[in-house]
DNA sequence: CTGTTAGCGCCTTCAC
DNA sequence: GTGAAGGCGCTAACAG
């Protein structure tokens, strides 16, 4: 299969190939009687623009690569579509890549999207992720790298939640309530999200005497079975928490799920509260208390800073972190501690 | 920024570049003491393989395109995490655009993914796809397409599930709980898979007193919000279903929502039952019948298709359903008629 | 304003 | 077993 190339579509047309390449590109040098016999030759030959031959003259690829960990969690697909959305405005086509938390699997993919000549590299990291690989791979070809809603390093871009502060307004919503002890349950280990969250959560409780635990808590994988998991080793330590905060939304609906297997109900035996907000919670019964994270927004702003630093890579690394908003609903609301 | 090439890399190592082109596809044709002093030259420089370049003499890319509505279904979430993972495994890597459910927006991205010489393209066509508009962009370069869970010709490959099949599980299942009437709530209208979802309704009712409105269902958008808007539709018509069909998983929960909302309870006041089975239906309250279409099969297989499809494109057009299965939860199995 | 020329990095013949 | 040469489709620099 023989494909059409400018210099057919030059033939056809009665121009050169330098000629038909500026009409490409819209130049407003070509007449406007020339521009359209070459456009008519394109349309009637079936022609192609091979951006491929293009960006290896030009150096650059017009491709990002986006690698989660998994988009079975609502928020990741939410950040997914966002960063697609803008990459798409952008004039970009976008790579994917999901490393299903595994930090082996993440560095091939982005060996792979290095060779396939990415212009930049929006990564969630997997558990695990370390500088040096990363950059072994990447700074061969200099292709940026933006470390979304997790980090490993400061010297590379971050855009996320303001964890810190989320934490801190949930904690102070749940002080008011009259909760005397809260436990957080799942999330990745050692995650800078899962860190910055009870930080968060620590600092609004304190002097509050809420009492909380910043190292007991159960870290799980993000999602159901790990919400339901946590619950489990929680309550079989005979822990008794009048409050449950789980790591996010996603680990919330298995805690709804455990409790319930243990004939507790959620939002009257136990306040239960989480994190992202992502659309379901508010569909649950009860309706569940959580902080929003806006994906949209991260999303938005990380392609922006991405496609900031490919035009200077000079600048120094940037952090950006979005505003979070509590949204409280009867899974604490109609909660009343014991009297 | 001046790259490594393979040029350096046969200076560096003292060989040509073409015995170093033919190490780097592993010929055995080179002495391994040459082979290990030019892979230690590629080490060193940082030698990064440059896919682009070599894809462009092979004329193949080794990218694949993956368009979809939206991943904030999940069940749509799944199949793609299964088709990135076949592709990954086949040495691909994946291109992916949102296409919203906007037909136009869709032909956009094929475009742009056709411009950037991909090898094939699965296509979760947006309501409103034809054939003309996609074989006009995808036929000058001859590339193939694959129609995912949804058609729109019969001249494309196509994989999806059993629709018919689940739809006629579902209803046999209903119409032995004693269930009187049932509408379908939901869905994009015109869709292949909703058509074939009410026909296998339409057929499993058929002789058992059920009473199916083929015509009468309300179509809506595939999520949550389509769910709650096509109850209020019906039960605002004085309709009073004993069980309400959701067309997915997705627009059950809105269904959920809705009901309560109107001091209806799901299981107990109407039986509420859907397909596609998502990880979450089992953990609602009530656990959410449902027919599993495994968005994991789904996807394997259909990468599966689509690079035969590369490799072969004489085939005829190939048609894969995926079998389905009923799983009765608590939403139908607590239901009782009203005596 | 238009055409000519020389590559981008790699792969594939074809000689040696 | 190894090397030399040509070209994939496009763009950018330079002539005309």
């Amino acid at each position: 299969m023989k494909s059409i190339t400018l210099d057919d579509v030059a033939k056809l047309s009665g121009v050169s190939r330098s000629t038909a390449s500026l009409v490409l590109r819209g130049s407003a040098r070509i007449p406007e009687a020339t521009a359209d016999r070459v456009k008519l030759a394109m349309a009637d030959l079936g022609y192609v623009y091979n951006r491929r031959a293009a960006n290896m003259r030009r150096n650059e690829s017009m491709t990002l690569g986006l690698i989660v960990t998994d988009i079975s969690n609502p928020y990741f697909a939410g950040l997914t579509m966002a960063i697609e959305e803008a990459a798409h405005a952008a004039g970009y086509t976008l790579f994917v890549g999901y490393s299903r938390d595994d930090a082996e699997r993440q560095y091939a993919q982005i060996e792979t999207m290095v060779q396939q000549q990415v212009d930049g590299i929006f990564l969630l990291p997997a558990t695990g992720s370390e500088l040096a690989p990363v950059c072994g791979i990447v700074d061969r070809l200099n292709v940026p790298v933006l470390q979304l809603a997790r980090y490993f390093s400061e010297e590379l871009d971050y855009v996320g939640p303001d964890n810190v502060g989320a934490g801190r307004q949930l904690a102070q919503h749940l002080a008011s309530l009259g909760v005397t002890f809260a436990v957080l349950v799942g999330g990745p280990e050692n995650s800078s999200a899962r860190k910055e969250r009870i930080r968060g959560l620590a600092a609004g409780f304190a002097g509050t005497g809420v009492g909380f635990d910043v190292n007991g808590t159960a870290a799980t994988t993000n999602n159901a079975a790990g919400g339901a998991q946590g619950v489990a080793r929680i309550l079989d330590q005979g822990i008794w928490p009048g409050c449950i905060i789980a790591y996010s939304d996603a680990v919330a609906f298995g805690v709804y799920a455990e409790l319930r297997r243990r004939s507790l109900e959620p939002g009257r035996d136990v306040a239960v509260a989480s994190f992202d907000d992502i659309a379901l919670s508010e569909l649950l019964l009860p309706p569940l208390t959580s902080v929003a994270t806006y994906p949209g927004h991260i999303g938005s702003r990380a392609a922006e800073s991405l496609l900031n630093r490919i035009r200077d890579s000079t600048l120094p690394p940037q952090r950006s972190l979005i505003e979070p908003a509590l949204k409280v609903r009867a899974s604490t609301a109609q909660w009343r501690p014991r009297t």
